[in-house]
DNA sequence: GATGAATGAGGATTCATTCAT
DNA sequence: TATGAATGAATCCTCATTCAT
């Protein structure tokens, strides 16, 4: 409130910017917390951006004031979620070591990305398949392209000799056996849970394993 | 399809009424084409009744006349969608005849549906993950809880000594493959849609492999 | 009125948005006064929150962002009646010195009623009686049960040894009697209202004489 | 259904406006009993023409076939109502015998009428007061003169010396006064509900009592 | 930056009434 | 007559977005 009134200067223009960039990415990451607890609750469709200000703490014109729409906190939100996703969990989506058994290597990734989307429940708001079949938002189109580059790079490290038309085929389709087996494993808890991330871990080595079947340790 | 006879009362009443309903019957029809329409165009959950009717050239009166609100639209036409399916494709949903190898078994189910559903694109929006993991609208869920009792039966009689639970969780597994395949194939076309196609099959075939390994012809 | 002292705790939060709330007070108040309007010439039950917009000059969504529905806005309005009343003509309803003749506290209470509701012809339209005898709407409930409940208390000094059912009873008998002559006197102008509101009074003191018969000075 | 039709003769045109008016009747009967009950179950204001349709088993066409709008059956069913009160009661409204003390003349009125209104509640509901002072709807305008009429006739009788113009304004303060206590008969029941009665009786017979105070037996 | 008021088009739904059959 | 389909304006209410302060 009194952070740079009252002083009567017209002139701290060097120190400023730092103060006012800091309580703006404050104002933002409160923003995109709120989002991201309106988002689970009531899906990215049906959340109001009203409904987000309100969960923030703060006027709608002050959203609006870092954020021209919707669309565009719900892409923030997941940048920053690949961001963190990235620190956190970063060499689950490195190349693999072509000495890991793929079994182990899908485990650990899935166990991985499964934890960190059951601490951020938002990530399945925002991979939420688009509501028609091609035509995605902004936002979801954006997540989902980084998404599947990653999942390329991967892939690329385990299909070696594979064309690249065939490697976004099946990272298209691991994303999807994914977000199929996230959805389930959300919907559900404990034990019931667990079985449904063995169940997804399952479908993708089964999948895969022909595809990359000339692995070392596995022939 | 038939007026009088579901209930198997041999009293037949309501004769008289027959020629006034077929008005009412085919505005029923025509607004669920556009609802289909509508549906497949902004999705389910942005689909607004009035541009249903608009869509289907009546007043939203008239659509009120016939429906009492979007879910119902939604659920009656997931019926018709689900009764159409069965009369076309009736076998495909059957138990399988233990001869079948897996591979045509699920090769087939998966070419009669995928077309099905490349015919009927609404299905794609009524079957379309619920925004939030768990919480289904009423239309969904009754289409999903059908079709997922179905693929139970079908499983069943691959996996005759597994554990119910067992079989509705491969069954919700199945049935996540199958959407995640279809949202693919739909987002394509010519070549790259049958390639998906494939894989689809592929997964599920694999999936499937390990728990059915007692079945004949696949020893 | 007033803005910070309601609760009486020293601390007076909310000092700078003051003015902004300034707006927003007087938005309110052109809402209330549009509303007293539309319900006066509408009744309560035609009377339509767009209407009302409309008159007060803005949006539907103005409306709404101070009013939750229709309801509040007469539960408010008519709480905002009561508070001018109490103020404008408190004594009224305090209650009476026993050495007042019975006339003279009835004839100058119903005075000051009528006066007030002939300025205010909406507090007519707020106490009209229910559609459905028992069944009111909560706006009406609420200013009912105010206004009963200061009848009982005026009541309770003029029949000091009477049961509180009886005096409930008489409240509402009151009530009702004084509901009836405001619709004539409000449907009448000039000497015949004039007229109308002596025979109210009439009705009262006549009703109430035998009732509070051991009263100084009637005896 | 078989009233008219196989006949196979297109000439019987004396016999059958006897027919047809005898089951226009029957239906007219039949549409006014809905919305009678319809009127008493949500009030006049919020009964929809289409509820009494339903209600009486027919089609709103055919509602519309006998009655022009809402309000001309509110007004029929006025009429008829209060052709059923004088035949039931007629007496209670004939000039009362000079000699009858006004107690009784009032104690046996209203109990007829408070009879009539609680087996016929949907008298309340045509002569719930208007909406707004002074413009009322046709329907109730209909009824309420009438009643309006029928006390003065009766109050003619008891203040032989009157001004016309006093005897109107009686005549409304005593309908005033029964609406009022009617609304209150109707809000309860059974010892409270005779209580009420019991109110309305003496806040009359104390209102008219130095009216009429000239009368036999009572100077 | 921050606020909260303001907008107005759009959503679901209802209803008195009319019309074709 | 009777039916039930059809209408379309009107209802309440929401929401993304903008604006004055």
């Amino acid at each position: 409130m009194s952070d740079t009134t009252k002083k009567g200067d017209g002139t701290t223009k060097e120190q400023q910017p730092r103060r006012r960039q800091a309580r703006g990415e404050r104002r933002i990451a409160q923003l995109l917390h709120a989002a991201a607890r309106v988002f689970c609750t009531t899906g990215y469709t049906a959340a109001s951006t009203n409904a987000i200000a309100r969960e923030a703490g703060v006027s709608p014109g002050t959203l609006y004031q870092f954020f021209p729409n919707k669309e565009a906190i719900a892409i923030e939100l997941g940048d920053r979620l690949m961001h963190e996703m990235r620190e956190a969990y970063g060499e689950a989506l490195a190349p693999v070591d072509p000495a890991t058994p793929l079994e182990e290597a899908i485990g650990s990734a899935v166990d991985r990305f499964m934890a960190f989307n059951t601490d951020h429940p938002v990530f399945f708001a925002l991979m939420h398949g688009p509501d028609i079949p091609g035509r995605m938002a902004e936002a979801h189109e954006q997540l989902h392209t980084t998404v599947v580059g990653r999942i390329e790079a991967l892939l690329a490290s385990l299909m070696p000799g594979a064309a690249p038309a065939d490697v976004t085929r099946t990272a298209h389709v691991c994303l999807g056996i994914y977000k199929a087996g996230l959805e389930l494993v959300l919907a559900h808890e404990g034990a019931e849970r667990a079985a449904y991330i063995r169940e997804t871990k399952d479908v993708l080595i089964r999948y895969l394993e022909p595809l990359v079947g000339d692995r070392l340790g596995r022939a």
